[in-house]
RNA sequence: UCGGCAGUAGCUCAGUGGCAGAGCAUCCGACUGUUAAUCGGACGGUCGUUGGUUCGACCCCAACCUGCCGAGCCA
């Protein structure tokens, strides 16, 4: 037995052949004479058919007998069939399974919760919808890397492991340190890549970032794939620009590459369509308030927010659903400039024109998916920086090094974080992050 | 942490103060074009846990556990 196979998703090129293919039986519905075997290889999916007079009786009752999930080694000659969805489909000729499964495959074809599925994660990931979401999510990883690289950004992995809460207020896994000192998971690498941006004037962190929040929404997890750009020198509106860029960079990218994923998931591309051409709408954080305002006085909400949902005070930060309001105004994400600076953290660079405001922004998905980007330029002002971060009650010791980037050639930068789950579930329009990554790591769950 | 909902067969769910149910899955049988096939049969239960009310509790009450959804926090 060779161990060459020809993949599913080569299929098409393959009509009229006889190839030899290695892959899992997903379903089967046999009738009496003739048995159709649904096959996977993790390439793609095709039907396979089994006629009882084309084949000997130990292999139509081997192909009988095969039971989900089981692997098999399929011969046969490859048919052009409308009847098969695929358009291709395998007439087998011969046919041996690998093993015996060794019980009964817990996912069924039909419905289950996803309690379930998550418990069976390691083998979900065998199933379509898996399949799909998770090839968006590497398309998606690999026009990240591809963006930055044309735009001449250096990748610039941050450590996990730091001695201090960057922005402060957010809760910090906490790590033992041999029973001497503390360390703490990261949940950003921005003020590394700061350090990084001053060095090589563009880089990117691309990696896992942790955040100890008890956090039970479909937007949350606790280990999640960040990407960190940081440009020096660079202004609040260069920031936007690229963020911009980068965000319809993704969106086409999927939209080239994932068409059978995006169908596979009943993804509406016109929805998401827009996105790829950039003109990105911007507003204010005071806009965005009286855009809210409007809606919620006119009574002209999203489905799926709260009838009786509050207009936001000034000074206060945008909720979830004020986010779904404002991101269903538009048919692509729209920016929101220039937050009060209270609510925002300490190294935010105000606004010359309004010391209250940062010059920050967030990027809001439509359809209901909120914040995907976060950025703002950073001070660059030595004794502003330390004036913020003792305002703060942050220690100063632990900032020092952050201090050296101001007292040494400091330049005005900036840059953002995007959240990698949140984006892909956005492409992929599904309803919870979890799916976009292979195994989340949640509150309520850390197996497999 | 707060609010809402839920927990019954492997899965998805129905159920009623008085014999524990269905569909699917699995196994056996029939069927040459199935797409979650169909038809016949079989197998399958600590009704989340503990306590209480009652002649009798899966059902009513209380506490607890677990999960889902939403909020806050954020990407």
């Amino acid at each position: 037995m060779t161990s060459t196979s020809t993949p599913i998703h080569d299929l098409k090129a393959h009509v009229g052949e006889t190839v030899t293919l290695t892959a899992w039986l997903t379903d089967k519905s046999g009738k009496g004479k003739i048995q159709f075997l649904k096959l996977r290889d993790g390439s793609g999916f095709v039907q396979a058919t089994v006629f009882k007079n084309d084949v000997t009786e130990e292999v139509f009752e081997a192909a009988r007998r095969l039971s989900q999930e089981q692997a098999v080694r399929v011969t046969g000659e490859v048919r052009a069939d409308e009847r098969a969805p695929g358009g291709v489909e395998l007439a087998v000729r011969d046919l041996s399974p690998y093993a015996e499964n060794a019980g009964e495959y817990p996912i069924t074809p039909k419905e289950h919760g996803i309690e379930f599925l998550l418990d069976h994660r390691h083998v979900w990931l065998r199933h379509r919808r898996p399949w799909a979401i998770l090839r968006v999510r590497d398309c998606v990883q690999r026009a990240v890397t591809d963006f930055f690289h044309q735009e001449g950004f250096v990748r610039f992995d941050a450590p996990f492991f730091t001695p201090n809460a960057a922005e402060g207020t957010t809760e910090l896994f906490e790590i033992d340190l041999f029973g001497e000192d503390k360390a703490y998971l990261s949940q950003t690498g921005q003020l590394h890549a700061e350090a990084g941006a001053l060095a090589f004037g563009k880089v990117y962190t691309f990696g896992p970032t942790f955040r100890a929040e008890k956090s039970k929404t479909r937007r949350h997890l606790l280990e999640f794939w960040m990407i960190e750009p940081e440009v020096a020198p660079a202004t609040h509106t260069d920031n936007m620009a690229l963020q911009e860029r980068f965000v319809s960079f993704l969106v086409r990218r999927a939209l080239e590459e994932c068409q059978t994923e995006l169908e596979v998931l009943g993804r509406d591309l016109e929805k998401l369509r827009p996105a790829a051409s950039g003109n990105y709408p911007r507003v204010t954080y005071t806009g965005a308030l009286e855009i809210i305002r409007k809606h919620i006085e006119e009574g002209d909400l999203p489905p799926n927010v709260q009838a009786d949902v509050q207009p936001v005070e000034w000074g206060d930060d945008l909720g979830a659903p004020h986010e779904t309001i404002l991101g269903y105004h538009f048919d692509r994400p729209v920016i929101v400039e220039k937050y009060p600076a209270a609510i925002k953290a300490f190294y935010m660079q105000p606004d010359p024109e309004d010391p209250q405001l940062a010059l920050c922004d967030d990027m809001i998905a439509p359809e209901g998916y909120g914040e995907i980007i976060g950025g703002s330029e950073r001070i660059h002002d030595y004794e502003l920086l330390r004036a913020r971060i003792e305002h703060e009650g942050l220690p100063l010791s632990a900032f020092e090094w952050y201090l050296d980037l101001r007292r040494f050639g400091s330049v005005p930068h900036a840059g953002f974080g995007m959240g990698l789950e949140r984006a892909v579930a956005w492409i992929t329009g599904i309803d919870h992050i979890r799916e976009a990554i292979p195994f989340p790591r949640m509150l309520t769950r850390m197996v497999p």
